[in-house]
DNA sequence: GTCTATATCTTGATAGAC
DNA sequence: GTCTATCAAGATATAGAC
């Protein structure tokens, strides 16, 4: 019995970071079911971690898991679009090209939402203060980097945040548009609506 | 008692049409906490009908009274969309004035969605092929109209649909960011990179 | 058709054995 | 720190009196 147990443990696998599992598994959920629609027994089951450890790790319950889903996916898709973006010298093309490889992702996800934090940003924003906070900042990072990117490619810098806002606010709501027809073409005609934006912005106004 | 019943009958109002006090009733809620966010009993209550009028009235339940909602307020917004710009002749200062009006509208709203089935349409995407359909077809159906609208413009067709497409994208997420933000400051930038969007389709690139 | 009471299930959360 | 059992409250839905 010693023997099968261990035989257990190896198979269950993750002995250390249960956290790390229980906060992936939340992600994945969160865009496919929101938050609301996810259950905290859903996401242990999906982490593989006993009931009980969710509130062992995250004692402030579900809105702290919440909030800790949006930030740390936050950080981890700046630095996704920022890596995407950075290596052009070129503003339209690397706006473009990162809408095209957005339409690939959202169809590897099986048309879940790419962004990790939009179905709870738009489901929390009138109920919960914590968590709507929470989005706000996450998007206003993602605002100011990608501005400052426009910014040092030539765009003056009132222009330069509106832009990266539009651009946010385009790339957002084509994801909308494509998981609802479960189709990439609203993503890929965003990628030149998005291209005309920023053109626009450079060429001031 | 009978004047007493009398004069409650007259002061609770609506003595013909609960349906449509259920239907508009779940369309405030939706758009406030979602789909998965509201309750039945919420519904009942903030419509001042009995729960046991839901389900007579609906009697497919929570699923059939989504579907209606989506669907009627499809109906009601492509109108409405269909309203403010039909009037101009220049399409770019159009589009623009659509979305400084929806600015206005969101403040008003004290920041619910504008769009009345955006969230649902979230939530629903991955997890409800019924409601994600009927989301689906409004979107389109609004696409159809705006396209239409820029097509008679001069712009021609292949390019027409996919500015419709992006136009109304630029909105839904511009009301995401909004709502996170509590503030109209990206739905007025989206303006300017919606005119943008048309103004470089018109240009024919 | 209106309205209440209830049945059944699931939710987020807690207690406590191990 | 792992895991189970359980709680009270909420959900959707139904039955049935009026």
């Amino acid at each position: 019995m010693s023997a099968s147990k261990d035989i257990e443990s190896t198979r269950d696998a993750g002995p250390r970071d249960t956290r790390q599992r229980i906060l992936t598994a939340a992600v994945e959920l969160f865009r496919r079911r929101g938050y609301t629609g996810t259950g905290m027994k859903q996401i242990a089951e999906a982490a593989g971690a006993p009931f009980g450890s969710i509130y062992h790790f995250f004692p402030g319950g579900k809105a702290q898991l919440g909030e800790e889903v949006v930030r740390t996916s936050g950080v981890v898709y700046l630095d996704l679009v920022a890596g995407l973006m950075t290596p052009y010298e070129d503003r339209v093309a690397a706006t473009a090209d990162v809408f095209i490889a957005a339409a690939d992702t959202l169809r590897e996800l099986d048309f879940a939402d790419p962004c990790p934090i939009a179905t709870v940003a738009m489901e929390v924003a009138n109920t919960n203060e914590q968590l709507r906070q929470a989005t706000s900042e996450v998007f206003g990072n993602w605002i100011e980097e990608i501005a400052a990117y426009y910014a040092a490619g030539g765009i003056p810098e009132p222009a330069a945040r509106e832009t990266a806002s539009s651009v946010i606010a385009l790339l957002e709501g084509a994801f909308m548009l494509g998981r609802a027809a479960r189709s990439t073409e609203p993503v890929l005609a965003a990628s030149r609506a998005a291209a005309a934006i920023v053109r626009a912005a450079a060429a001031g106004e």
